[in-house]
DNA sequence: ACCTTTAAGACCAGTTTAGTCTTTTTATAA
DNA sequence: TTATAAAAAGACTAAACTGGTCTTAAAGGT
C-alpha cells in the first residue's frame, strides 16, 4: 500500500540532479537521464510536467536544456511528488451505504484525513535543497 | 498518490459490519455483502484473507458463516488494511546510481521511513471496535 | 444422500504503469 | 536560409494490477 511509483522516484532523482548543478548551468535531458539512470524519453515527460508548473525552466535549440525555475530551497518534496503523481489523497469513502459525502456518519474518513495531513506535512517539510546537499 | 483500493474499502466495511453484530452471531457472506453493498464473490475472497490471519473465524455448511476471531477492540485498522493490501511501504529506493541498500547515501529514504512510521502509527491507533460504534 | 455454506483457483475486461517512437516546434549557428 | 540542436507533443505498446466473475471442490448439517 501507498507506494511511490517509478515516475515519482525518477522525478525526485531528476530534480535533485538539477539542484546539484552549479548555479546557472543548463543541463540536457540526455545528460540528466544518463546521470540518474532513468530512461530518457520517460524523464523528458516528467520534466515537461515540472516545466508547466514552473518548477523548472526549459529552453530549446542549441544551448537549450533545463534549469531550476526557483531556488531549490523553495521547492518541497511534496510539490515534486504531487507534480507527477497527483495529490496525496488516501481517502476515498468507506463504510455505510452511500458515499461519504451523502451520509455523513463515516467513521473511517477522519482517520484518512489525519493520515493525509501527516504525510503532506512531512513532505512539505523537506526541500530539494536538503535532498541535494552532500 | 497513496490511495486505498476498493479491496481495502470493502475489507473495512465487511469487518466493521461483523463487529456490529450481536456477540456470538454468525453472519452469512451473502448477508454481509448485501448489507455493505460489496460484490459477494469479491467479499468472499477478502474474508478468506481475514480467516487465514485469524481476524475472523469461518465455518461451512448449514449454520455456517463468519464471526470475528478476536474482540473488535484488539483488531486495528492497520491489521485489516495490511491483510488485503500488503504492508504499508511508501519507500522503494530513490536517488543515486544503485539501490538504496547498495550506496548508503540516499537522502530520500529517511523521509519515506518517517512517512511510513507515522501512517502505521495512526492506523495502529484505530480499532475496529471504535469504527463499529454508533 | 442431499443440502448448505465457505475455499480454492481459473479466468477475464478494463485501467494503470512504464515506457517507446515519431513528428512538431523553437532556437541557434553557419 | 538552411542546417542543426534541443525540447514538446502525442500516438502507441507490453506488462502488471484492479476489480471483479465463474466453476469446482471441500466440509459440515439434516
Amino acid at each position: 500500500m501507498m507506494e511511490l511509483t517509478r515516475k515519482g522516484e525518477y522525478a525526485i532523482r531528476g530534480i535533485v540532479y538539477l539542484a546539484q548543478q552549479p548555479a546557472g548551468k543548463v543541463s540536457l535531458i540526455s545528460e540528466i537521464a544518463q546521470a540518474t539512470e532513468v530512461p530518457q524519453t520517460f524523464l523528458a515527460k516528467i520534466f515537461q510536467s515540472f516545466a508547466k508548473l514552473g518548477l523548472i525552466n526549459s529552453s530549446r535549440g542549441t544551448g537549450g536544456g533545463f534549469i531550476l525555475g526557483r531556488p531549490a530551497s523553495s521547492i518541497t518534496l511534496r510539490q515534486v511528488v504531487e507534480a507527477v503523481e497527483g495529490p496525496i489523497m488516501p481517502n476515498r469513502c468507506l463504510l455505510g451505504t452511500g458515499s461519504c459525502e451523502r451520509d455523513g456518519h463515516c467513521r473511517v474518513h477522519p482517520v484518512w484525513k489525519t493520515v493525509q495531513s501527516h504525510v503532506v506535512g512531512i513532505l512539505d517539510g523537506v526541500t530539494i535543497e536538503e535532498l541535494a546537499s552532500k
